[in-house]
DNA sequence: GATGAATGAGTCTTCATTCAT
DNA sequence: TATGAATGAAGACTCATTCAT
């Protein structure tokens, strides 16, 4: 039923991400994205099953370019070390050129319903993927120690960024997200710990101990 | 106006947690909740300025109550590195013990509008000044590195903290938080990476050169 | 949940009634109801669980009364065709009396969507009951034919009744329906035809043969 | 501009029934007409003024060949009493042979707006004219009383034939309509009582005294 | 004649908040 | 203090109809 492709179609989900960010989640009518659009408010619904499919298409189509751009630059860079800056090189960059779109999928589209928000999951789930399979590649070539937990490096890794980018928005989108991507790639690589890490492992199973 | 103390004050809150948590945050309707607190729908706005205060209050009650036990958790525990790991535990422990609380908090309120979302973060802003001045002595100390930024450091501890346990939610709270406090704290401090620290910063140099 | 009684609740049914056989059933909004009936829309949902509803109560509210008229008046009279007789009267004294209530159940109603329909249909399956008990009585007493089928009988005398009022409304509710009681009755009883039974049973026969 | 013959005039007419057959008539879409008949949703507007003039032409076109048939039929036969049961023959046989008319005329098309009903009830008045001349040629032939009033008596056939095929629908046409034209038309000529006219035309006066 | 993408008017329902009691 | 009946603003979606091709 619903078209999902054509010249109309990119320009409601693009005119989507203008009213969101400029007006909030619950200030996007339909019939304001139809207007920014310059289509009927009908016509949002020969391209979209309904308001909830076109912010999930929004986000995919969006989040699922993202991906792609990520998977092929991470590939042409053989170090995962290398990768993982890379990954947040372009993180950062897709959100600081596209400040609007950073506020809808940082800020906006996470007050939406659950259907939504499954919706968005199952998308972010594939990102989530595309960090494992760094993290797994530097277990591997034994640059990253193996005894890492990949699902708990990665919720580090995502959430450092999520954090990083909503804290950005937050302040305004005054200074340059770029110059954070060697400071964060540093401490998921050595941490913030000083001391060397068998000190440190000493000392952890001190901890233990207690 | 709005009497915020007493027996049908905190019956309120504890009710909106409940009816939050089981109903989710689009079908937690006042009167769902009055009904919930054994109140009439207008005694909530005999102790609360509308809706967005209840949520509001409802976050800053409890976790006010939260920054303040890790506070004095912190203040008992020498090493910068122990208030860290004591700062995680005592997060993780929170919302474990409390799984309601979590869902309300880590995913519920987050689907809030833009006042009460501006309200929670003011409190918010506490946490973050405690997890700064753990940073902060660790790096007087000599116990983190002294080019550590802070607000990065905070961003990857609190991002990762956030994303850990919304995971867990997300997963249906089936494993114990609580085992992954030792792995990230020694992610925080040690970092991914398997060479030397030395070696490491060798090998930054290189690509900050490149 | 819906409060199915007081003061607003015939208010609102009366309104109904004026709205739409005023207006036509698909010009009967919600709004201009609440606003004939001087409450607000919300209020109607107080009352109702939602417009369908509101139109089955305004049936079987007005309805219900009718047939219990109905069962009383034939109860006080002994002959089942006497009882027929009465049953016709108190049908069109009814309609002919509220116009507007004729105009409702004749026309606008039959208009509504499969649940209305549905939800009437229940409570004219008790007038078909009356009708169905005055026919049995007189087969019982030997004042009706004892091969007459109930439910044929039935379906003639409620059909009859039916076409007449719509009939009626039609021609602009210009002639009285109480002048054709006798009529109408005397065809139930004795029929079209001129010939005496016997010879008509005879006819009937022969046709039975052909 | 209507341009009313042709094969896609045909196509659209029986696409129509049934579409409204099987979906109802509020499920009814000009769409879904238009795909059943395997044309072009604008083709409609080539053969039809607008829906409303759809579905009255609808109507038109069986109802007008049925009364025709209804003509012939009647003409061949002598007897008002025989043209009679010819009549509700022929009323029960069309729409038991075709189901999906049957509910369209019956139930679906009586949800349909005024504008709809009206220029149905043109049609329909022609048939109420086939009954009149039936009873008016029974009266001058002394089949039926003299003192039949025309109009009662057309009233009480067509909606004893209108009400019995709608209790046929809705109990799912499980039994045979052609069974009840015996037992109906008896009831016509006959009445339901079993007294002989004379003594019930004694009782009857007495009412009328009354 | 035929198409089908585009149009845009129209409405039921929810729920935070009030206020007379 | 406490109640809860009443309020009324606000928005997603459908579908008959048009018209450029």
């Amino acid at each position: 039923m619903a078209k999902r492709t054509g010249e109309k179609y990119e320009a409601i989900i693009d005119a989507a991400i203008r009213v969101i960010a400029e007006n909030g989640y619950h200030n996007a009518q339909v019939s304001k994205i139809a207007r920014e659009a310059k289509v009927a408010d009908g016509t949002i619904y020969l391209y979209f099953e309904n308001k909830d499919d076109m912010l999930i298409s929004l986000f995919n189509e969006k989040m699922g370019a993202f991906i792609e751009t990520v998977r092929e630059a991470t590939a042409r860079v053989d170090s995962p070390s290398d990768q993982l800056r890379e990954l947040m090189r372009l993180h950062f960059a897709q959100l600081e050129e596209n400040p609007k779109m950073a506020i809808v999928t940082q800020i906006e589209l996470r007050q939406s319903n659950r259907k939504v928000r499954q919706g968005i999951a199952e998308t972010l789930k594939k990102y989530m993927d595309v960090i494992d399979d760094i993290i797994r590649s530097g277990i591997e070539q034994g640059i990253f120690r193996p005894d890492v937990d990949i699902r708990v490096a990665r919720r580090m890794i995502f959430g450092t960024l999520d954090e990083t980018v909503t804290s950005w928005i937050m302040n305004g989108c005054k200074y340059s997200l770029m110059d954070q991507v060697d400071p964060i790639h540093r401490l998921f690589l050595d941490g913030m710990g000083k001391e060397a890490p068998l000190q440190r492992d000493a000392h952890s199973e001190k901890e233990g101990n207690a």
